[in-house]
DNA sequence: ATCAATTATGCTCATTTTGAGTATAAATGG
DNA sequence: CCATTTATACTCAAAATGAGCATAATTGAT
């Protein structure tokens, strides 16, 4: 058991999620003109930083100055052939996951197009309005052809895309990413030698540096899977909303529609939310505004938002 | 930006879990009269291993030859205080749960000891006998006490160890063993140099070397949240089994006792299983042995084994 | 003032799932 | 043949879930 000789160095990737103009928004920082854009990161420097999320913090304070409710740690990737450049240095990447709550005030933080929305990256993710068309007419065309190739990755496919009746899990966004770049469907893929146009976008989604869509897809895999058993959801939300604002939120990170009537029921039951007595009011029936009962959040976290994944993806209008 | 200068070491350490003997076993390396015994691990080389799982195979493989049926990686730990030795390196240590399978044939695989039950590790986790009176008798007095001091983390402990109310939660693992660590109550918490007596032996727990306790912890916790939506406890069975096989094998990981004509009810629903029409004749009428139907265990990986956590702990006999 | 449109909220109802039993079946060891 | 043991089958009430209808409270247009 020798020690090894090689430099590594750990890079530490935050994907910073919020919910903004009706969007699951990423911060991301680089000039999209220029080069490819990336996640708030930076090496981690053991001694300076006493554990990995003191690092992070200190690089997303530095890079983006975001205030961060809820920080995880994703996972750490260390694939050779995953990260270009420096052969000399190892890069291993750990991937963080972070929420950031929106206050109406906190909007003008800096340059405009700081924040992607995720579905910009993911476009097969979002079935709010449907199944996405780009399934059928490209992405599984696409598999079909590469399956051809590659039978032994047919359980795979299945599993991840859900083809011959199994169901679409909404949580296997990582798998459907990593399937997409191994069948070279997807821009990065360029970057270990296989063959791919380097596009700055393509249909299959606008990509990133390195193998920061990777870690973003892992984050929103993540989050959708959380949201079903721990009251994440609300790290999202600003002090004070509505109902009609906590479920759009759950929909846009779900990537589906849900049924109003009973996510009020969900809602009202799990005691998360207290009324707070206002109204808001918009078009339609005024709505009332809660704000989130710390207490409970913090001692139930169990009954989390179970958010229906079966039959609920046909619901009419909303 | 600047690049780090120090040298980082990356550990690879993995928690082999197997059922065997009625125990949720672990598989541990080095003698426990000379030392702490520590999980199998080694460094990952990144000019050797192409990726970090190839290095875990590789030294578990090397170090003790077990056949591995699910592995998965946990969580990267790089607290400075928490690993002991050599100043200059910094050491990152990757903690991964690999899932073993029984064979009756295989069981002389190498000397006694090898494989460690779970439970001497965290005594408190074992609820199938009721609840652990070293709860009450011990631990729940001594974190009183420490709360005096540290009244800020009452909250924690509350949600940790259920008081006031708060139900226990089974997934809880890691974030019990790591305020009991804190608390000093742990005999591992001597390495970064507060007191408490570096025990072989205590009524906390077997020890383990540098942090491995906190990754069986990890694991642990990891693979009873797992087991309620993904099929990962049939990596545990041997290729035939009986559902009271099955069924025992879950309430060692869950900690927890089942209600016998549920579970049934719950696992025939799920199609995972068909009988092989052998019958296991034992104590009382003979059992009907069955074996994965691997085909649906493949596509159906939402319909886990949904535990009740619930009032099922208060189940008279079985 | 009245009405359509819009959104929020309340309530019902059938179905499914869950928790907890009782009842019966099939073996064993005397 | 009988007590004991374990497996399996079936019941039943309570709770959770999926889907919808009904009603309430607004705004903006007529």
């Amino acid at each position: 058991m020798s020690a090894p000789s090689s430099e590594i160095l750990i890079d530490l990737s935050t994907a910073i999620l919020r919910s903004h103009d009706g969007c699951l928004q990423c911060r991301l920082v680089g000039d999209s003109g220029i080069d490819l854009r990336r996640l708030p990161s930076g090496p981690f420097m053991p001694h300076i930083h006493r554990t990995m999320e003191t690092g992070l913090r200190q690089w997303v304070s530095e890079q983006v100055g975001v205030d961060l409710a809820h920080v995880e740690q994703l996972y750490t990737f260390a694939d050779q052939d995953r990260h270009s450049g420096a052969a000399d240095r190892h890069i291993v990447s750990v991937g963080y996951l972070a929420l950031s709550r929106t206050y109406d005030a906190q909007e003008a933080d800096s340059a405009v197009g700081d924040w992607g929305d995720i579905y910009d990256y993911f476009p097969w993710e979002d079935w709010r309005e449907g199944r996405p068309t780009m399934l059928d007419s490209l992405i599984m065309p696409a598999l079909e052809k590469w399956l051809k190739k590659n039978p032994d990755q047919i359980d795979r496919v299945r599993l991840a895309f859900g083809r011959d009746g199994v169901q679409w899990d909404e949580e296997f966004v990582l798998e459907r990413y990593e399937l997409l770049y191994q069948a070279t469907l997807v821009a990065e893929a360029a970057y270990d030698g296989r063959v791919a146009q380097p596009a700055t976008h393509s249909p299959l989604g606008t990509p990133l540096q390195l193998d920061h869509r990777r870690i973003l897809a892992t984050a929103l895999g993540r989050l959708r899977g959380k949201l079903k058993y721990r009251p994440v959801i609300f790290d999202l939300m600003p002090p004070r909303f509505t109902l009609r604002a906590l479920q759009a939120t759950t929909e846009m990170v779900m990537g589906a529609n849900l049924h109003k009537q009973n996510f009020r029921r969900l809602v009202e039951k799990s005691g998360f939310l207290e009324p707070t007595g206002a109204m808001e009011r918009a078009r339609g029936r005024p709505a009332e505004i809660f704000r989130i009962r710390h207490q409970q959040a913090a001692e139930r976290p169990l009954a989390g938002l179970r958010v229906s994944s079966g039959r609920a993806r046909s619901i009419k209008t909303r």
